[in-house]
DNA sequence: TGCAGTCAACTTGCATACAAGATTCCACAA
DNA sequence: TTGTGGAATCTTGTATGCAAGTTGACTGCA
């Protein structure tokens, strides 16, 4: 086997996060990945690098890298950045279209296939997928990197705070998006677009957590999970 | 003085590309940058692959790290992604805003000082910076990381593309956006945005090179520089 | 038992050595 | 003069060794 690459390491790291199968928090030693991948720590230290300037791992100094947490605040940002960037793909949907729908529709079919299936991961990633894809076939090469350091950032968030927004309610919001889109109504794709990403944000159990500070997290976390002694 | 961090080394030439200072295509050789940052190629070598995963330089093997030099598809694909994010940030502009406005008027002060002066790399960085500090100022942090990515690389295009929009009457456009801004006119505001950036976009010239296949570089380029024979 | 202090193990940070490929320059021959 | 072969040089790719800091455990003491 070819021997493994920053890039290639790096992207492993993120197809995993967007596969829910590295969570957020979880610690990855340089010398665990270095046997994982059979290189050196060389090469894994560039791969943490690379992951870290696009904000999905953090070091601390000494003691280990970790995947990041996004906090309340900054899972909204997120969420904010999406619904900026995918409407704003979407307004701009003047061109033949036809292509890109038979696209997104057989990645939908896949991800019915990954739903109906038992492997988890593979819907995970695919239902993220979907909207780099979207913004991939609109032409906009550079804003699906984008999305998908952003959808990547806010399925962490999703893993962080429990999402309890289901798979297929997923899916079937892709399907009426691409729907829109086929008959040509770019506000109704639009507002299902919004209503999609704001499902899936509503789910998060952060409402309460909106206004919160640093300090409040830990005391929120230590707070007796019962209101009432036994 | 503090022995450079990849991430000190990474956010210099950030910098220097957004003053115009780096050009596209020029060469970042390990050891030279390891020599001027006083620390060893390990260093270097993890700052510029994060540069790497954020689209600023790219890596042939074994001869050398160099500056992207956007082709004429990319350059347009990032003032379009540019034109999505920052109209959409001014869409969502319905909280108060004074604090904004003086933000971005302190901001503008700072543009017409550079560019009363004589120094024009403050001049470019700030008048690139302006729209990174709009996004900034607006709440949405992770969009504004991206712009200053963006707008790096329009940069870029700037440069190899001999932009001659004159920094001025970019100033003068800037000053216009926060007017309308101030005025809430969040429409014009946009139209003035879209204005803006378009004028940057045409005054490159690649007008006659868009539909520009690899192999037609070469042959423009090497084309007599005058139509006729002396 | 409880607690303080020390030490060993583990982790990242950084520099260096060497391997491997690309380029350049120069000698030499046609 | 021109083209070719090859060595010397330069560059990145990778591994390894050591330094420095953190954590956790263990020992000894009260």
């Amino acid at each position: 086997m070819t021997p493994a690459s920053p890039q290639h390491i790096a992207e492993r790291v993120v197809e995993a996060i967007l596969a829910q199968k590295l969570a957020p928090g979880e610690r990855l030693g340089e010398q665990e990945l270095a046997n994982n991948f059979d290189v050196s720590r060389t090469v894994v230290r560039e791969a943490l690098m690379q992951l870290q300037a696009r904000g999905f791992v953090q070091v601390q100094a000494r003691r280990g890298w970790y995947v990041v947490q996004p906090s309340a605040a900054e899972a909204m940002d997120a969420f904010s950045a999406r619904r900026i960037i995918e409407t704003g793909i979407l307004q701009e949907a003047g061109k033949p279209l036809q292509r890109v729908i038979t696209r997104l529709r057989r990645h939908i079919a896949q991800e019915q296939k990954a739903i109906a299936g038992a492997d988890s991961a593979t819907r995970s990633f695919l239902l993220a997928d979907f909207h780099v894809c979207l913004a991939e076939q609109m032409g906009h090469r550079l804003l699906a990197d984008t999305l998908r350091d952003l959808t990547a950032r806010t399925t962490l968030a999703a893993t962080l705070y429990q999402s309890t927004h289901s798979a297929s309610q997923s899916c079937a919001e892709h399907e009426r998006i691409v729907a829109a889109l086929e008959r040509g109504d770019t506000e109704g794709a639009k507002a299902l677009l919004l209503e999609h990403i704001g499902m899936v944000e509503r789910s998060l159990e952060i409402r309460a957590a909106e206004t919160e500070e640093p300090g409040d997290r830990l005391r929120a976390t230590l707070a007796p999970v019962l209101k009432q002694r036994l």
